[in-house]
DNA sequence: CATAGGATCGCCT
DNA sequence: GGCGATCCTATGT
C-alpha cells in the first residue's frame, strides 16, 4: 500500500501545469467514517498562482479562503461555488507559491455503492462524476476539509494503475472573466485508448 | 453592514 | 440551450 502512495515532492515543483497533467491517471483514496472510495483522475485544470488571473491567488492576493494556496504542494483547497458545490484543489508548488490544480472529473475504482449513496445516483460510465462538482462530491470530500495534508490523514493520492491512455489539451472552463488568460491551454482529459 | 457575483449542476423545454 | 438554486467570499462604504 505505502509503495503505491505518489511521493509528495512530486507536487511540489513549480510546474504546475505540467503536474496537472502528470495527474491524470493517477488516483485518489478516501478513508471518511471508515468509508472506503477510490477513483483515477480524468480531467484536471492548472491554476498558476499570482500570475493567472483565473486564479483566486492572482496578483498574490491573500485571503481566509485563499491562505492554504500558500502552503507547500500537497496540501488539498476545498472551496465553495455558487454557495452548493464543493471544488477540490491540489496545491501545488513551494512554500508560498500559490499554484494549484483542480479535479475536474473522476472515474470510480472502489466503493462505487458509497458514491453512488453520497451522489444520489446510478453510476453510468461517463457522466457520473465528471465534473468539478460531482467529482468531489463522489470522494466526500467537502470544504471543511480543506487545509489537509495528502498522504496523512483520509486521503491520499496513489501511483496510476491505467498508462494507456491519450491525453487531450483545451481551455478552461468559466473563467471567461481572466480575459487573455482564459485562452491559455491548461486543461487536460484523460481519453482512455481502445474505448471508443 | 450591504452587496454582487461565482473554477457548477441538473432539470426544464 | 436556458435558467434557477443557494450561500459564502470578497470588496466597498
Amino acid at each position: 500500500m505505502e509503495d503505491e502512495l505518489m511521493p509528495i515532492s512530486f507536487l511540489q515543483s513549480d510546474d504546475v501545469v505540467g503536474i496537472a497533467r502528470d495527474l491524470l491517471g493517477c488516483r485518489i483514496q478516501t478513508t471518511f467514517d471508515h468509508q472506503l472510495t477510490e477513483a483515477f483522475i480524468t480531467e484536471t485544470e492548472a491554476y498558476k498562482g499570482i500570475s493567472d488571473m483565473a486564479s483566486h491567488a492572482f496578483g498574490g492576493r491573500r485571503t481566509m479562503r485563499t491562505e492554504v494556496m500558500y502552503k507547500s504542494g500537497g496540501h488539498i483547497y476545498v472551496y465553495l461555488c455558487y454557495g452548493i458545490h464543493h471544488l477540490f484543489n491540489i496545491v501545488t508548488g513551494p512554500e508560498n507559491t500559490p499554484h494549484a490544480v483542480l479535479i475536474r472529473g473522476i472515474e470510480p475504482l472502489l466503493g462505487i455503492e458509497i458514491m453512488e449513496m453520497r451522489r444520489k445516483k446510478h453510476y453510468s460510465k461517463g457522466g457520473f462524476s465528471s465534473g468539478p462538482a460531482t467529482a468531489s462530491q463522489a470522494l466526500g470530500i467537502k470544504t471543511k476539509h480543506t487545509g489537509i495534508a495528502l498522504n496523512q490523514h483520509s486521503i491520499k493520492l496513489l501511483k496510476p494503475k491505467v498508462n494507456d491512455f491519450a491525453i487531450e489539451v483545451s481551455t478552461r472552463i468559466g473563467v471567461e472573466y481572466a480575459k487573455e488568460d482564459a485562452l491559455l491551454p491548461y486543461r487536460f482529459n484523460l481519453v482512455l485508448k481502445n474505448h471508443p
